[in-house]
DNA sequence: GCAAGGTC
């Protein structure tokens, strides 16, 4: 009998398939780690006939990348010797227990079957795991397993029709790997080296002045929106309203040009409304309109809303996030799929929430025919399903965040399968002398999803009243209003991590961590917005009345930073760069190479060039020593205009 | 005292 060990990138994907292909497999512990169990059940496949089966798991990556040992201290070398210092490759610290499993497994196995995630950096575990299992055992036979749901037949499918590991995809990582530690460690240690001196150290720890592929872009962004507000320069406009009052409701109908910025047109144009006398009305039109449901819920769409409405941290929403998924209370938090798979039984999720007397009804609602297919989104990682709620808990079991970020999840995944609120939407138009105004008017008529779903917002105006095509009326009042455009709002959270996302800057399961390691470095501060200006774009303001706030809040360091306490805008974060923040970016601005460090577009060349590999049109070691040239390039220009990079942070890492 | 990625 063929003798088959199975192993899955983390526990509960092992569990899962375990009981899959083995029934109720009989589940070994393992020495040294509570969380890997080996499963253990007969199973016949196609290839090999019936095996006996050992299903067991890693947690993500076992093994580590550092120079070797002669340049591992600082002051060991040059810090540009490490673009050619020799790697070591070598077993975690912390996933010794695993790897000593996997070996001992190995031993009594002939076949290696992997089941890592269909994704890249799965590929890659694999071949982790593939070293150390023909390390123990050099004559086994290694197969991969092609997944990207754990549906029980799609699971059977895959055990029936093993393939190989994809040696280019984990070339592709390999490449990542080494000039993220190459490059990370060379420009850190010479920026600390170099900048150390120039910034008071508090304390006895010495900071560190650290760069990364994700950590400074992510940086660059702060630093881009913190110089618009600055620089920015309002700019006075001007605008005509007219209303109208009819059938006892007050009417204002907007200008359809918006604004001007030339004073004595709008004037002119003023003049002309006014002789005119009479306005025409040129449309009226009643639509029926829907707002739609929300997408199945991704891992950055859960941590933009939880940054922006839960009053958490992106960190904290992954963490706590993280915790409700090892309970077994919500679906793996870690998805880029905001399609629910068709063959999936929403049903029998929906009904484990009736119980609850928040949003109990609701589910009731859509049980008794209310529910909905939801959705799709664009994305699809075909390997986790959408974040949802897996079974019910009660509020009591959980503290104050996992109540948060549950409730969150159930309440989009409710809405998902709800129905789009419906409303009617009224335009009226009105030609006054030639100029067109018009006014929008929306009336609710089924709220649907929106009742268990408190973060869209989605209002009656006020009723219009009726007119009709051709009808003409003088107009009760006209009026001249001027205003100024406003700077943006500094960065938040939620934009951040969109902006985050929209570049390629991390995965969804690092973002927030390069957010907080910016903030950690003292890059940036964080505060609760509310301190800066108005929130973005061109604001209109009524006529003579005060303009918007200044951008004053010169946020101290520390003081309101930490604090993630609640006024009107439900406790956003706003970060502002530090003098060192702002110093760092535009001094590699200024070093004058087009490829600033602070640019994204780096981190999607790197990504153009790992798909590369994976296709067969480059090689890791093409692509590594490439980018290494490149790199060097900036490094010595840099080294060689270290004044630069003093000048401009020499004021020490206070809040700008 | 360095990075980013996976996951516990």
């Amino acid at each position: 009998m063929a003798r088959i060990l199975c192993v899955a990138e983390k526990p509960s994907i092992a569990k899962a398939v375990a009981n899959h292909l083995g029934g109720q497999a009989r589940a070994e512990n393992v020495r040294g780690i509570q969380w890997v169990k080996n499963y253990k059940f007969d199973y016949n496949f196609q290839r090999w006939g019936q095996s006996s089966v050992t299903f067991t798991c890693v947690a993500g990556h076992i093994q580590a990348s550092d120079f070797h040992e002669r340049y591992r201290k600082w002051h060991s070398c040059q810090p540009s010797d490490l673009f050619e210092a020799p790697i070591v490759v070598h077993v975690a610290e912390d996933k010794k227990a695993v790897a000593t499993n996997i070996e001992a497994q190995a031993r009594y196995n002939n076949i290696l079957f992997i089941w890592t995630d269909c994704d890249r950096e799965g590929e890659h575990i694999g071949t982790e795991i593939r070293d150390i299992a023909l390390k123990a055992n050099p004559r086994m036979q290694v197969w991969r397993a092609r997944f990207s749901n754990i549906e029980r037949a799609h699971i059977i499918q895959a055990a029936q029709t093993p393939i190989q590991l994809d040696e280019a995809q984990g070339n592709a990582v390999a490449a990542r790997i080494e000039l993220d530690l190459r490059l990370g460690a060379a420009f850190t240690r010479m920026q600390t080296l170099a900048l150390q001196s120039m910034i008071p150290q508090q304390g006895e720890q010495k900071k560190v002045i650290s760069y990364g592929s994700c950590q400074f872009p992510t940086l660059g962004f702060v630093v881009d929106r913190y110089l618009r507000v600055r620089n920015f320069v309002p700019e006075p406009f001007w605008y005509i309203r007219v209303s109208h009052e009819k059938d006892g409701i007050a009417v204002k109908f907007n200008w359809k040009r918006g604004h001007l910025f030339d004073r004595m047109t709008v004037i002119i144009i003023f003049e002309r409304c006014l002789l005119s006398k009479q306005a025409k009305v040129t449309k009226m039109q009643k639509k029926p309109t829907k707002k739609w449901k929300p997408l199945p819920l991704t891992t950055v769409e859960l941590q933009k809303m939880g940054s922006r409405f839960l009053r958490m941290t992106s960190q904290e929403v992954m963490k706590v996030a993280e915790e409700l998924y090892t309970k077994g209370w919500i679906s793996y938090p870690r998805t880029e799929t905001d399609q629910f798979d068709k063959d999936m039984d929403l049903r029998k999720i929906i009904e484990k929430q009736e119980q609850d007397n928040r949003w109990g009804n609701f589910a009731t609602g859509l049980m008794n025919g209310g529910f909905n297919q939801p959705r799709n989104g664009r994305n699809n990682d075909k390997a986790h399903p959408p974040i949802h709620p897996v079974n019910y808990v009660n509020p009591s079991q959980l503290n104050d965040n996992e109540k948060r970020v549950y409730k969150f999840v159930v309440r989009r995944f409710l809405a998902c399968c709800s129905e789009d609120a419906v409303g009617e939407a009224t335009d009226v138009e009105i030609d006054y002398g030639g100029e067109t105004f018009n006014v929008h008017g929306l009336t609710v008529i089924a709220r649907n999803y929106l009742d268990v779903y408190p973060w869209d917002r989605w209002e009656s105006s006020q009723n219009l009243p009726q007119y009709t095509v051709g009808e003409a009326f003088e107009p009760t009042e006209a009026t001249m209003h001027d205003g100024k455009t406003t700077a943006p709002g500094y960065l938040t959270e939620p934009e951040l991590i969109a902006l985050m996302d929209a570049n390629g800057i991390g995965t969804d399961a690092t973002m927030a961590e390069h957010i907080a390691k910016i903030k950690e470095r003292e890059y940036v501060i964080a505060r609760p917005k509310g301190g800066g200006a108005g929130n973005g774009g061109v604001t209109e303001r009524g006529g003579g009345r005060g303009r918007g706030r200044g951008r004053g809040g010169r946020g101290g360091r520390g003081g309101a930073a930490a604090q993630n306490g609640g006024g009107g805008t439900g406790g956003v974060q706003e970060f502002i760069p530090t003098t060192l923040g702002v110093a760092l970016i535009e001094g590699y601005d200024n070093v004058g190479f087009e490829t600033s460090l602070s640019k994204p577009f780096l981190r999607k060349e790197m990504e153009v060039q790992m798909k590369a590999i994976c296709e067969g049109r480059s090689t890791r070691n093409d692509v590594v020593q490439q980018n290494l040239e490149q790199y060097r390039a900036v490094f010595n220009r840099t080294q060689q205009q270290i004044n630069v990079l003093k000048d401009v942070s020499r004021a020490g890492p206070k809040s700008c």
